[in-house]
DNA sequence: TCGACATATACGCATGTGCGCATATATGAA
DNA sequence: TTCATATATGCGCACATGCGTATATGTCGA
């Protein structure tokens, strides 16, 4: 298992850092940490806002999963995901100082807009009848 | 010109902090980092302190600079590089984080104890004898 | 048990990236 | 001008990654 191009075989020693940036290194995965911000979300909440296709946004946080930098939770049919700070400690800052920055970027503002309004009016959204609302949780899900 | 792979055609919007992501998802290139730190040193000492081949180093750092994050001066038959604030707030705070984070990392400090073995005793290694030595100037090259 | 729904994964393609090796370019010295 | 030195780039290979499309998996309700 562990199948789906599981990135083990690379070329460098790959430290705890290299799997960070790699996993940052991605302008859908910054949006999609941006989202998650302080909360937990589903995935067809990403599917909606971001505008973009649902594997796609599986896969990214597939990505995102196997770098260690989000967690999964289950809830029925739903798929939640949630911030998940690294062991290493200075990826753990990296990453706070990366979610510091990018909320203050003009595009990651504009997508928590729209989960913000998808979030007060979920009926306007095909995607998001019935499915359970982002709850905010503590800033590192601890 | 601006050959060489350079990475223009890309599949995504490639904000600045993709480019600048990009540029640290790289053990070699995080280890040029801390060894530039707040130094401005030549190629050679690059190649003598991490042991690894010509060509390597010097497309590590072509890639850092073409990511803005290193600048270049030639001086005679060397090159020296040093670090170069981006101009993107965000980058920048991302990439002090990183350095201040790196810079603590057991790895990163043998490679300037040897920097600094090295600079004590330049005639004991081959690719040294005669380069200049590295200097230390202003945190940000300013 | 069956079907609808939410999500995840496989597949194939195009492209980005790292590497070793060879070679080009630039500069100073003879 | 010619040569040695320092550095940069071209080339080809192997492999990682992103994408769309199709399909598999898991869960709930009828």
């Amino acid at each position: 298992m562990l199948c789906y191009r599981f990135p083990m075989g690379k070329t460098n020693s790959s430290s705890s850092l290299d799997v960070l940036f790699r996993a940052l290194a991605d302008a859908t995965r910054l949006r999609l940490l941006n989202l998650i911000g302080d909360r937990e979300i589903c995935v067809c909440y990403f599917v909606e806002i971001l505008g973009l296709s649902q594997p796609k946004i599986s896969r990214h946080l597939a990505y995102l999963r196997r770098a260690g930098i989000v967690a999964a939770r289950r809830e029925g049919r739903w798929t939640h995901y949630r911030l998940a700070m690294p062991k290493d400690s200075a990826a753990r800052g990296i990453l706070q100082e990366t979610l510091k920055q990018i909320m203050e970027k003009a595009e990651m503002r504009r997508d928590v807009a729209r989960l913000g309004a998808a979030c007060c009016a979920p009926g306007k959204f095909v995607l998001l009848q019935g499915a359970p609302q982002p709850q905010a949780i503590g800033p590192t899900g601890r």
